[in-house]
This record gives structure tokens, sequence and C-alpha cells, in this order.
DNA sequence: GCTTGACCCTCACGTTACGTGAGGGTGTAC
DNA sequence: GTACACCCTCACGTAACGTGAGGGTCAAGC
């Protein structure tokens, strides 16, 4: 009575007749029994089984490896799962290094023949941008900023990108001048452009909060790429920069 | 003269020799010609055209889709990198949420029969952890502090569950305490068991440095999840406890 | 008793992107 | 002359089923 047939089972376990033929095929489940007209029938336990099966495929598992882990009453569950996990971060990993790879290469067909390296070093001098790509996806990857960021630069054309230095290098230079004047970096004369720097962030990359700009400047110091590329624009810059945009902030 | 044999552009090109075979028979890339004796002979068109390929590869699409972007001129690349560049984010979120579930299948499996949300609740009433983790993930999936937490916690048992709880309830009644005797909040006393705070965290989720617990102390004000949970020691402790945090990480 | 669907069965080939021999020529260095 | 590296063309194998082809089975309705 308690005996099903191999549509009943599919519907149940949510997969086609076609994958409980193949699984008997290859005795991963074995119908219980067989009727006089050799219709499949499946017991209480076989159906069990079946779930456990699906449940290890859902993680991604071999049907081979599923054969060792629900046959063996000892095998190492946790240690496949274990392996399995790495596996999958692995694999994650792999995947979003490619969106990546995407991101470069639509980045470089949009921008006519190609914005490669080549004409990055053009405008950025010896600071690449990509250069500190893979780490900023590394710290950021997953945030909105980032993928905020990554989608509108990819449409930039090189004359975009012309602009944004320029726009930077205008407020570096007019701070290097008030950083001369001995202007003090939260005279509301530096705050203004410390305002006007993060209004340049949000307009090119990303939504700017006072915030995330108050962070940005923390690392404008603290990560010795950002601070060195910046004091090229005068010595001191990084610092000045940074105590602008905390008063800002503030 | 610089026609060259299958071997010399598989390594050329980091393929196997039956790769270009393979490559060959659907037609995607066809050798410029053979010598007497039947030897394909690559010319530079050729060995270009593989690399735009293998390209293509990389980045996962496959080589039906891969003879269509290269093959029609006009083709829109652009597109295809966008549908792909999706697909590749959505198998990769997929994997990540395989991990997730190993995850908990590992805390199921490890806590002898089950500690699944049943037991949660006993433990920590209505306030179902897991039911944060989604979010956790999403916020700090990333971060080596949520591996690490994710790993550790992993291995707890019921009884582990229960020694969290009960620190926790201690160190809230104690701040209950302190806060119904008018201690002010940067008072040594409570800036005292704010540190006992952090410990906690640091002992049983992750390492939790002052700056981060500074963090984990807002968004204890800043979330109503986690404010209202912890009000539910005492009303207005969730702000009595983020300031007293606050006072112990400046 | 007969038809009509819905369901079941067993082959068996198709899918992807090659891996892996089998069986046999070719090119050149010693 | 022969050893050895290299080339060729079949052609089957891989994972996990999808998709018919060709043909029985079962219960319901006429």
């Amino acid at each position: 009575m308690s005996e099903l047939t191999v549509g009943s089972v599919a519907r149940l376990a949510g997969v086609t007749v076609r994958t409980l033929h193949h699984y008997d095929e290859i005795g991963l489940v074995v119908p219980s029994g067989r009727t006089d007209s050799g219709y499949r029938t499946y017991g209480s336990g076989e159906v069990e089984r079946l779930q456990e099966v699906l449940f290890y495929r859902e993680l991604g598992f071999s049907l081979e490896t599923i054969r060792e882990i629900v046959g063996r009453p000892g095998y190492h569950r946790e240690a496949a799962l274990l392996q399995q996990r790495e596996m999958l971060e692995e694999k994650a990993d792999r995947l979003l290094g490619m969106v990546d790879a995407i991101d470069r290469a639509m980045l470089a067909q949009r921008t006519g023949v190609r914005m490669s390296s080549e004409d990055m070093l053009e405008v950025f001098g010896d600071f690449d941008p990509k250069e500190y790509e893979q780490e900023a996806k590394e710290r950021w990857g997953d945030t909105d900023a980032y993928k905020q960021s990554a989608q509108r630069t990819a449409g930039y054309t090189k004359a975009d990108w012309e602009t944004i230095k320029a726009e930077v290098d205008d407020i570096y230079a007019r701070l290097v001048d008030l950083m001369a004047a001995g202007t003090p970096a939260d005279d509301p004369a530096a705050t203004a452009i410390a305002e006007e720097h993060r209004a340049h962030i949000s307009n090119w990359f990303y939504d700017c909060s006072p915030a995330i700009h108050a962070g940005l400047g923390q690392m404008y110091v603290a990560d010795v790429r950002f601070k060195e590329n910046i004091d090229k624009s005068g010595a001191g810059l990084a610092e000045y920069l940074a105590a602008a945009i905390a008063a800002n902030s503030a």
C-alpha cells in the first residue's frame, strides 16, 4: 500500500522519471520491487534514500561521490562536506574572476579601439588605477559602491578619464595653494574643496556619503600607494586632504 | 615560413593538439592549409583567431556562442558580455549559497542529532540567529570575520550555544543594574563590561578589534532587530551598551 | 467489450569539449 | 638504417540525464 510508482515518486521529489530510471540504472536508488507488469515500485525507505541523494546533489556532489557518502555507513560525511565547501568557494572565486575579466574587456571595448594599460599610463602617469583594481575587488567587491563604480567606469572613454584626471588635479592644486598659504585644514576654504572632492567621486564613481568619504580620507593616508600618489601633487597633501575631509564630514 | 604546425600552435596557445583538432572538426579555427603529407599548417591569422576564441572560452562562453561572437563582424559582443556577466554572477551566487548550505549541514551534523530551528528557538527564544544569517552573509560575506565566525560556530553544540546565551545574559544583566543605578555609560564600571562584551565576541565568534566593536555598537542601535532584542533585557539597554562600547573603544 | 488517455517499459542516440588510445604514416638526426 | 618525435584519422568514453521510438498496462467511460 505504501508502494509508490515512478511518477508519484518523481513528482514528490521534484525530479523527472528519467532521473529515477538513471539512478536505477547506475544502482544509486533501486526500486523496492516490480509489479507483475514490470512497473517500478518504491517504498518509503527508497524515497528517503532518494531524498538524501538529492540533498547531496544540490550541494554539487557527483553521483559517484554521493554513492560513497550514502552507501557506507561510516563514511566521512563531514570531511567530504568540508572538501566540497572548499571546492565550491574556489569555483565561485573563479567565476567572480571571470566577471572581473568581463568588466575589463568591456572597458577595453567601449573605449573605442582600446583603453588598455598603455593609454591608462598616458592619462595617469605611473599610477595605474587598474593596479589597484584587484585589491579593490577583494576589499569591496560585494558592496554597492563597488558595483556602481565598476558599472559606470566601464562606459568611460579616454576623454572621460582625462576629464576626471583634470578635475582631480584642479582640486589638488587648489588644496596645495591653501596648504602653502598656511590655511588650516578645517578652514571653510579647505572643507569646501573637500566637499567638491566628495561631489567629484559621487559624480564619476559612486554615491559617496560623508561617512564613506571620511573612510576614504583615512585610507588616503593609511595606504601608502594612495598617499604617495597624492603627495605627488604636493608634499603633505594626503594628510591635508584627509584632515579637510575629516573636518568636512564632521 | 610563418606557417606553424599543430604542436607549435598548441604550445604557443597553451592547449592540447586534440583541442586544435576539435576546433578544426567543428570549423571554429581551421588551419590555413595542409602540407603534402597532410599536416595541418596555421598562419598568423589563424593563431590570432585561436587566441580570441580562447579568450572568450576563458570567460565561460560555449564554443557555439564563441563561433557567433568571433564569426559575425557586427555581432553584439557587448551585449553578449553583459549577459554572460550576469550568468556568471548568478552561478557564483548559487555556489556561495551551496557553501552556506554546507555550513548549515555541518552545523546540523556536528550538534549530534540536529541543532535545527526548533532547538535554536529553545535557546534564543524568538530571536533566531539564523534569521539574521542571510543578511549577515550579504553584508559581510567576504570578510575574514564572517568566515572565522562561520567556521567556529559550525562546530558549536547546543551546550555551547547555551553557554553563549548565558554569558550574554549575564553581561546584559550587569549593565542593566548599572543603568538603573544611574551610572554613566562612560564610567569605568560600564566600559569594563563593554570590554568583557568584546572579549566574549572574540572568544566565541571572531577577533573583535575595538574598531570593529565600535561598529557593532552603532549597529545595535541602528538596526531595530538588534535593538529590540537587546532592549528585551532592559529598556534602553541597546543605547547604553552602544555608549559604553563607544567610550571603551575611544 | 472497446476505445481513450494517462501512465509505464526498454532501447538507444544526443548533449559539451575535448581525453585517450589504436593503428599507421612522416621527418630528421645519428 | 633506425630510433624517436611528431603527424594523421577514426572512434569510443566522459556526466547526468533529455528526448524520442516503439510498444505494453491500467482505469474510466461508452
